[in-house]
RNA sequence: UGGGCUAUCGCCAAGCGGUAAGGCACUGGAUUUUGAUUCCAGCAUUCGCAGGUUCGAAUCCUGCUAGCCCAGCCA
């Protein structure tokens, strides 16, 4: 879990520190709150508060509120319940750019002074024209020439809202001949007259990112400002305002690749359409990895900390295996949860030599690897369910499980030997008749005879019905992600419903999110939207590993 | 084709001139009241390619190649 070599981020806070461009070491998320969170943000989420913890410094949660055109409150609310959820505390420190605004207004007066921005008459069509291509230069904007007091006067008519939308904007002089074309006097501040969730109608002009960022850091502390590589572009321009500006403890820009999850959907486009055509039953439906989604799915705080520990931090674009996170939630959970008894497709079986009317409560350990975690009693009587595909009228080799004359072990309970079963006129089996063997009680026998099948089961009169979800890959990518006209090739088996599903007793009073491991089946967590006391829902949120295969003749 | 960045096992990822860590996945084999877990073993003579420097190169130099990002008054 500790992984023994540092990574890149690391390396570079150990220098600052070593060379003295910084005493603490402070991080920020940033989250503009015009969605919700997904699982990449859960590394730079993780990765920025893990740092802040490593160094002794602080973390903080700033929503980047500066574009009131995209924000929206209940985002900010959904997005601090994430973060809460996954462990990340910000203690006191929960800030919004949109708080900054007044300084950041000085700071653009500042450089007004400076001769370093300018306000422009020109369209947003205009200048996309003047700044160039990729490949050739930029022309000076003709507003370009104006005198501070000009500038100073249009920027405070700007500010009292004497112009419309898109009428002037505030330009920062760089170079309009640049290579990089961020820096070819880029807008710091627009005119938008509109209703920001936070300030109301205080401001009609709001600063860009490129300029407020910076800006927000500084004012904060921020010594590391980490975020993802499409920025490294615009460092240079995050570097001039913070030289300018003349912060004495300038922040520092960092880029890390983002993470790409194999088999699933992260684009929005994508998941809103999906939605909005029933595929998915919402945002955090649990094929989804959405931080809700993941949430309902049953994924940990711990499984998802460990998997962003386990994917690491560096600079190459790459694409993490889903395995990767279904070992890190099975991690998670092996040793926390307790391991329940559960028939997802049942069939009946009969101990023909038990006393009916009988009930045995037997003791059965909640985790054989986890003695903390005690023990609870299962009822045991004569009529049992088993699992369909334990049963075999004609098993292949190497099945162990229950076939005609097979002795095999029903967990915690007795050795049982199969002798006859019945079949409805389609030939499916509804009925299996067994003995047991009273000398075999807990599952073992007292003559050292073994087994090498062990199945569960489900005593028939104490059976809590239940409805459970198997969920497979929204799509696969084997298979390609993407159709020829552009849309998801969806995997039709991802979501799997099974309504007969029987469960031990004790699972009768689960609550939503609790979550468990059926034995020989998986982890499985309560499905917190849809189930109910009397109608109990579970997510099967991973299977457990398995080397079994029937042979395919 | 201007600029920025990246390239090490099927997937992530260490490595920072001294002779390829680790994890996931996979494959054996042992133990097992979960065909799980655990354990043990195997899994890159080679680091995008081609040259060069060096006693020695994944690491330095040169030249290629491939991929990602950038022309919002989005973040």
């Amino acid at each position: 879990m500790e992984n023994v070599s540092k990574n890149f981020i690391e390396l570079i806070i150990d220098k600052d520190i070593e060379e003295g461009h910084c005493r603490e070491v402070h991080t920020r998320f940033p989250p503009e709150p015009n969605g919700y969170l997904h699982i990449g943000h859960a590394k730079s989420i993780l990765l920025n508060y893990g740092l802040a913890q490593k160094y002794g410094g602080k973390f903080h949660l700033r929503f980047d509120d500066t574009n009131p055109t995209k924000e929206k409150t209940e985002f900010v609310e959904a997005i601090k319940e994430d973060i809460a959820w996954l462990g990340a505390d910000w203690e006191d420190r929960l800030f919004f750019a949109s708080d900054y605004f007044p300084q950041m207004y000085e700071a653009a007066v500042k450089l007004i002074k400076k001769g370093k921005a300018y306000v422009s008459d020109l369209s947003a069509d205009e200048i996309r024209e003047y700044r160039g291509t990729l490949t050739e230069p930029g022309r000076d904007d003709p507003s370009a020439g104006r005198t501070v007091e000009e500038n100073l006067a249009m920027f405070l008519d700007m500010k009292n809202g004497k112009y419309a939308d898109g009428e002037k904007v505030l330009r920062a002089r760089i170079d309009m001949t640049s290579s990089n074309i961020n820096m070819r006097d880029p807008v710091i501040y627009r005119v938008a007259h509109m209703h920001h969730h936070n300030t109301g109608d205080q401001w009609c002009i709001y600063p860009m990112y490129d300029f407020a960022h910076p800006i927000e850091d500084a004012i904060e502390g921020i010594t590391h400002s980490i975020c993802t590589l499409e920025f490294e572009d615009h460092r240079p321009l995050y570097d001039w305002v913070v030289r300018e500006l003349e912060y004495e403890m300038p922040p520092k820009q960092i880029e890390f690749a983002k993470l790409y999850l194999t088999n699933v959907v992260t684009g929005k486009r994508y998941i809103k359409r999906l939605v909005d055509e029933g595929i998915v039953d919402g945002w955090d439906d649990p094929r989804l990895v959405s931080i809700a989604a993941l949430r309902r799915r049953g994924f940990t705080p711990e499984s998802l900390k460990l998997f962003v520990e386990l994917c690491g931090i560096s600079k190459a674009n790459s694409s993490v295996d889903y395995a990767m996170l279904e070992y890190c939630i099975r991690e998670d959970l092996k040793m926390k949860r307790p391991r329940m008894m559960a028939v997802l497709d049942p069939v009946k079986v009969v101990i023909d030599n038990y006393p009916e009317g009988q009930t045995e409560e037997l003791t059965v350990t909640n985790n054989l690897e986890n003695e903390e975690l005690g023990s609870r009693t299962v009822p045991f009587t004569r009529e049992l369910y088993i699992e369909r595909e334990d049963f075999m009228e004609e098993p292949p080799k190497k099945y162990f499980r229950m076939f005609p004359g097979n002795e095999v072990r029903l967990m915690n309970a007795y050795f049982v030997t199969c002798n006859s079963f019945t079949k409805d006129e389609s030939g499916r089996v509804t009925e299996i008749h067994c003995t047991y063997d009273p000398a075999s009680k807990g599952g073992n026998s007292p003559d050292g005879r073994k087994v090498k099948g062990t199945i569960h089961w489900v005593s028939a009169q104490h059976a809590v019905s239940a409805e459970v979800r198997l969920y497979e890959n929204i799509v696969d990518e084997e298979k390609g992600v993407y159709n020829e006209d552009g849309s998801l090739n969806l995997n039709p088996n991802s979501l799997t419903v099974l309504t007969d599903c029987v469960v031990e007793e004790n699972l009768k009073d689960a609550a939503p999110y609790d979550s468990f491991q059926f034995v020989r089946q998986g982890f499985f967590c309560v499905d917190a939207r849809d189930s109910r006391p009397e109608h109990l829902v579970f997510n099967r949120i991973v299977s457990l590993k398995s080397s079994f295969k029937l042979p395919t003749p």
